[in-house]
RNA sequence: GGUCCCAUCGUCUAACGGUUAGGACACCAGGUUUUCAUCCUGGCAAUAGGAGUUCGAUUCUCCUUGGGAUCACCA
């Protein structure tokens, strides 16, 4: 009988979740998904000095955002917990004195100005420090308190890796670590394995940078007894240059800010799984459902993947172009511009509606759409600076505006009927669209673009745009003199 | 520096050893009776270099180059 598929993503609450790590979790979710397996949500809290506290909630809110869930974790509970290391300082510690009953873990005798002076001298002769050359010739007891090393037993390793494939190493990269510190909390190199054999995790998914600590784990799980899982390695999500691995200290973004700013989770997750994973078709669109069914590991690639900001931003706004109106509005309703609340739904349902094609992302709403709120004030200089209503005499402009009123005025205000007197217009004024639709355009709403015309007038209203169109004849009357 | 990993358009990527090296984003041009956008059509654009294996190499092997990671009482 297979073993129930269980993964899990570790993060370290160390500050913020940016999208290299959300990306990790979801591989990780999407396996368990497909495999009815389960996934689990663990805090590697193993470094107090480094611990920013509120993380832990960042990163389950950051996780929740994406849609991503779980069946065990820290605020959940679940059947192999503690799911927070800090919580299970004792087991740690009794299998650290399993280790060093089977004489595979020593107390380290050294001080840290001892260890310093030895590093500096292999240094100095320009040759790797290995701490197993200084291991000492017997083991004294550990008191469960002071700092543990791991006795290794170095050999070269070739091992099988669910993405990057056949990984191999030498035994020197195999060392004496620290597997208890004298803080009493054990390092993650001992923890984690502890806990993926406790908590029978199947697969390991982990980024690049781990693969070269990956032999040293090998050698662990052999001391320990332990099977080990599946081994995956994840490419590095770069950053802006394309070269290094995206970082925190380099600007990287924390994933709540794509909620901020109004991404769509859906476009957020769709894009992140396309990132360094493809189907092998064409498909560049995946439902959560098709990527649960479609992902698969091993067609991961394993070089590092940009994160190109301008696909995501395209990948957005075509999850909005592609949603109903009300479930567009119930996602958006929060980002409307302060003057809206004056305003019914309905209505601001339906400046929505004319938006929806040009929108990227939420936070664009009261760029897009102040006028539709709050009255505009004139800007003559998009009259000046268009390419056609600038060569038009002030009077010409006033006359067209005139006639424009005139016929508005006498005219009712839905759509079909609105585009039916514009032509009108058009065919009497014996004016360009160009130049009359622009003119409209400009006055009505004072913003360097607009929705469709006829659209927006239809939003805006009869009142409102004969008001404004009135205005502006005023405006250019004065203008003129 | 030692060790390891990686290498196709600007970017994300596809291609049983046999393709005019495909798609998408971005960009450019044209079209859809105003702007911006959408949509449609078209265009630009890549196998890092060199050997080898093979009838044939983007694909397999080696070298070079380039990039990256790692060598902590951090994860």
């Amino acid at each position: 009988m297979n073993k129930k598929t269980r993964t899990r993503f570790a993060p370290s609450p160390t500050g913020f979740l940016h999208v290299g790590g959300v990306r990790t979790a979801l591989f990780a979710w999407l396996i368990a998904k497909q495999n009815g397996g389960d996934f689990i949500l663990r805090i590697e809290d193993t470094d107090k000095i480094r611990e920013v506290s509120g993380s832990e909630q960042h990163i389950i809110d950051s996780l929740h955002f994406v849609g991503i869930d779980w069946d065990e974790g820290p605020d959940i509970g679940g059947k192999f917990g503690p799911y927070r290391q800090s919580d299970k300082l004792t087991i740690y510690k009794e299998w650290a004195q399993k280790l060093v009953d089977k004489g595979r873990a020593y107390p380290d005798p050294y001080s840290q100005l001892e260890l310093d002076q030895l590093r500096e001298k292999a240094k100095a002769e320009k040759r790797p420090f290995l701490f197993r050359e200084h291991r000492p010739k017997t083991f004294s007891k550990w008191d469960g308190n002071s700092t543990l090393r791991f006795k290794s037993d170095p050999k070269p390793y070739v091992w099988q890796d669910a993405v990057m494939g056949e990984l191999s190493n030498g035994e020197e990269v195999i060392d004496d670590f620290i597997i208890m510190k004298n803080d009493g909390y054990p390092t993650y190199n001992f923890a984690h394995i502890i806990d993926d054999y406790l908590m029978e995790i199947t697969h390991v998914l982990r980024s690049q940078e781990f693969i070269s600590s990956t032999p040293k784990f090998l050698n662990l799980y052999e001391a320990l007894e332990f099977e080990r899982p599946i081994l995956a390695t994840l490419p590095f999500v770069m950053g802006p240059d394309g070269k290094k691995k995206l970082s925190k200290r380099d600007g990287a973004k924390d994933i709540l800010d794509y909620k901020n700013e109004g991404y769509s989770p859906e476009a957020l997750l769709n894009f992140l799984a396309t990132l360094g994973w493809n189907d092998g078709t064409t498909q560049e669109i995946f439902s959560e459902k098709e990527l649960i069914e479609k992902f698969s590991i091993n067609r991961v690639s394993r070089s590092g993947a940009k994160f190109d900001e301008q696909r995501l931003l395209w990948l957005n706004g075509h999850y909005i172009r592609e949603m109903a109106l009300d479930d567009l509005f119930n996602k958006a309703k929060d980002y409307f511009p302060e003057e809206a609340t004056a305003f019914d739904d309905n209505y601001k349902k339906n400046v929505l509606s004319i938006i929806q094609e040009r929108l990227k992302f939420y936070s664009e709403i009261p760029s897009l759409t102040r006028f539709f709120f709050s009255e505009p004030s004139a800007d003559l200089s998009l009259i000046e600076g268009n390419k056609q209503l600038s060569k038009i005499e002030p009077t010409t402009l006033v006359e067209l505006l005139e006639a424009s009123i005139e016929k508005l005025e006498a005219s009712t205000f839905d759509t079909a009927k609105l585009s039916e007197t514009l032509n009108t217009l058009l065919e009497e004024t014996g004016q360009k669209p160009a130049i009359l639709f622009s003119l409209i355009r400009v006055v009505t709403t004072w913003a360097p673009s607009s929705p469709g015309l006829v659209e927006s007038l239809n939003v805006l209203g009869k009142e409102t745009v004969l008001r404004r169109m009135q205005k502006a004849v005023v405006l250019l009357e004065k203008h003129k003199a």
